[in-house]
DNA sequence: GTCAGTGCAAACCCTTTGCAGAAAG
DNA sequence: CTTTCTGCAAAGGGTTTGCACTGAC
C-alpha cells in the first residue's frame, strides 16, 4: 500500500517532468495524500517530524517546482508568506487573517461574469478571488 | 493654490483620525494628487527625489496607518512587496507579472454572484479579485 | 561517469522595531 | 509640558543563492 502510493506519486510527478527523487517523493506524500494548502514552513515540519530528513532550501526548491510543473497552485494571500494548494482545478479561496486559515471556495458557488478585456500584448495567467473574513469577536 | 491642496489633505487626513504632520503631508501630496498604486520603495522614491526628506520608517508607518484609517487600499499580489491604491472604492485588479503594473477593473464590467454563506464566527473583511496576466510574448 | 538534486549556511530584501531626539497641540 | 511622530540603525523573518557533496540513471 505504501509502495503503491510511492509508485503513484512517481508517476505523477515523471508525468509533470519531474524527476521523483526521494526527498521529492516524501514532500509529495505529506502534499497529496493529505491535500489543502501549506506553507514552506508548514510543509516542513510535518515532513521532518523530529529528525531533519528534508533541508529548509529543498522544501523551496520543491514547492518552486511542483507549482511551475502544475502540480500545485500558488495562493498569495498573505504578505508574510506564500501558500500552496494542492487542488489545481479552478476555484476561489477564504482566508481568515486572524488564524491564517485557507480554504477552497467552488467556482460554482460564486460566478464571475463578464470578464473585461485584457490590455493588448498580454495574455491571461489566471484569476484569483480570495475573500478574506476575520473573526466576529474581533475588536478592530 | 499650493496651500489650498494642503489644506485639502489636511482636512481629508483630520476626517480619518490623522494628525498631519509634515512628513504626512509629502506622502499624502504624492500619493493623492497623483493617485494609482504604490509600493512603499515607490512612494519613497518619489517623495524624496535627491534629498532624504522622510525616512524608510516613516513611508511604511504612514502606509500602515492610511491603509487602517481607510485613506488606502492594500492590495497583496506579490509575494515580494505590498502595494497600496489610493482608489478605495470597490473595485478589482489587473496585474502584470512581468512588468508590476498594476490596475484597477471597475467593478461593473466585472460582477461576482453567490457569495458562499460565511464560516460561523466570521465577518466579511473583503473581497479581492485579481485578475494576472502576462505579455504575450513571454516563452513561459 | 555525467548531470541533476540536495544540504548547509550565508546572503537578500522587504518590513518592523527600539529608542533618542523633534514636533504638534 | 505632554503626547505623538520621526529618523536612524539594527533586528526580524520568509525566501533565495553559492557551492561542495550526494544520488539518479
Amino acid at each position: 500500500m505504501v509502495s503503491e502510493a510511492h509508485k503513484d506519486l512517481a508517476g505523477l510527478m515523471r508525468g509533470h517532468g519531474i524527476l521523483p527523487t526521494q526527498q521529492r517523493m516524501m514532500l509529495a506524500k505529506v502534499l497529496f495524500e493529505q491535500n489543502g494548502h501549506f506553507s514552506a514552513d508548514q510543509l516542513m515540519r510535518q515532513v521532518n517530524g523530529d529528525s531533519d530528513r528534508v533541508s529548509k532550501a529543498t522544501v523551496y526548491n520543491t514547492l518552486g517546482l511542483f507549482a511551475r510543473q502544475g502540480l500545485l497552485r500558488e495562493i498569495i494571500v498573505d504578505p508574510t508568506r506564500v501558500f500552496y494548494c494542492t487542488n489545481t482545478e479552478p476555484h476561489h479561496h477564504l482566508y481568515n487573517i486572524d488564524t491564517g486559515e485557507l480554504q477552497d471556495i467552488e467556482t460554482d458557488s460564486l460566478v464571475i461574469s463578464d470578464l473585461p478585456a485584457l490590455p493588448e500584448g498580454t495574455v491571461a495567467d489566471g484569476v484569483d478571488v480570495i475573500i478574506r473574513v476575520r473573526n466576529d469577536s474581533d475588536v478592530n
